[in-house]
DNA sequence: ATATTTGGTTTATTTTATAAACTAGTTTAT
DNA sequence: ATAAACTAGTTTATAAAATAAACCAAATAT
């Protein structure tokens, strides 16, 4: 009866966060394209994640336009792992 | 990038079907023990469950007060498995 | 010059989840 | 016999969340 983390528990942050597990640091246009997610929500689902302290974010500029990427911290790991493992247990998998 | 369904992808009626998945019937005293849910949040989620026509809720008397029954259909165990199948893609697992 | 595109953010709307209140009756205690 | 408390839920109202639409600043293309 552990509850899921429900910033984890959401299919866009879900898949982001997924992504980020396996690799050191996505892009917005990446994460867009590996989401399908409009940019608008793919902005808001990011700065809910940085807020919990689970992604960061780095801005910059690539050329001439504004640059987003993002990582997973340690927490954000930590966290992760947690709810997937409440997830499997839930599952029986 | 296929959607998971998101009669599934919420906590409490993941848990109900996962549940539902391995067992004949089971009533609604049982799922509320099982999943620490609350009688409204549950009767709400049995409710769509039902409608979605994913579960199959048969109502009767158990001695003189009302029992309700829940079991998984074969539509829901259809698509259940579709969306553990997606999720489990999703997550690499 | 102005129209379009890039790379986003912000705001508003819709949907969803949850909690609180209610229904309808039953059992137990007085 | 009546009131209090309990069973087994449902309905409604509120809070929270997700999503879509509108917006913005700067860059590039026509």
């Amino acid at each position: 009866m552990d509850k899921l983390n429900p910033l984890f528990h959401q299919e866009l942050r879900l898949s982001i966060v997924s992504y980020l597990m396996n690799i050191e640091w996505a892009d917005f246009k990446k994460l867009i394209e590996i989401t399908g997610a409009s940019k608008g929500n793919l902005s808001v689902q990011i700065t809910k994640l940085q807020k919990a302290g689970y992604i960061e974010v780095k801005k910059s500029f690539k050329g001439n336009y504004p640059h987003t990427e993002c990582c997973i911290t340690d927490l954000g790991r930590k966290e992760f792992t947690l709810y997937l493992s409440q997830l499997k247990k839930m599952l029986n998998l």
